[in-house]
DNA sequence: AATCTTTATCGTAATATTGCAATATACAAT
DNA sequence: ATTGTATATTGCAATATTACGATAAAGATT
């Protein structure tokens, strides 16, 4: 137990849930807000930005990356992370469907 | 160590890592699109929809309704859950925002 | 080549999550 | 009042996440 049963889910629940599981910690949101606030995507003072440690940090990237929120280049002793941005229009739509259905329900309750 | 830092964060970078945590696996998301997907919020017949063992739904739906991304109350022996609209259109909002700003982006990279 | 700088990985401790059996709770219905 | 039905809580085992020190890797600089 304690492994979350995927396999029983479509794999559309789980690419959802994937990528909010990557965007579900504050650090990972705020290398967003980072990584959108500069005008260029090299972030090598990332670590600089965020109250972790530098391989704490390394590892939230990581996770952004194997999510598929952000892309990476290695270029030199730098990285050069950014926005993907084909990704986040996906999810993005998933809340949009979200809101069309939640208008189009008939019965408000609660 | 382990615990998330959540005091070196901003509220907002808090709020959204919160509920992008809630909707980060993939029952929690079946239960969302469940909930969509019928005209009446009472959904008695949850734990019937999904794989998983009755504790383990009802724990689902409390982290959902921790978060604020469903909203319940209790009617006889049976529970009606629905979606929240205030926290998911603030939900929403956030990728409104982030898409507007990858859009504003002067320099397109990777 | 030796050193510096920057990012990644490994190892590990602390904590959190996931899942479910057992049990409790709470109202329905008989 | 007892039974039935539905949801919640407790307790616990398995696994995952978070964080960081130590170390590695890899290009840059001297």
């Amino acid at each position: 137990m304690g492994a979350t049963k995927t396999d029983h889910f479509t794999d559309k629940q789980n690419d959802i849930a994937q990528l909010a599981k990557a965007l579900g910690h504050p650090a990972r949101v705020a290398i967003i807000d980072y990584l959108l606030s500069v005008d260029s995507c090299i972030c090598g003072d990332i670590v600089d930005k965020l109250p972790l440690a530098q391989p704490t940090v390394s590892q939230h990237l990581k996770e952004l990356k194997n999510a598929g929120l952000i892309k990476g280049n290695i270029e030199g002793n730098a990285i050069c992370y950014c926005i993907d941005e084909k990704v986040w229009n996906k999810f993005q739509s998933y809340f949009t469907t979200v809101a069309v259905k939640i208008e189009k329900k008939k019965v408000k309750c609660c």
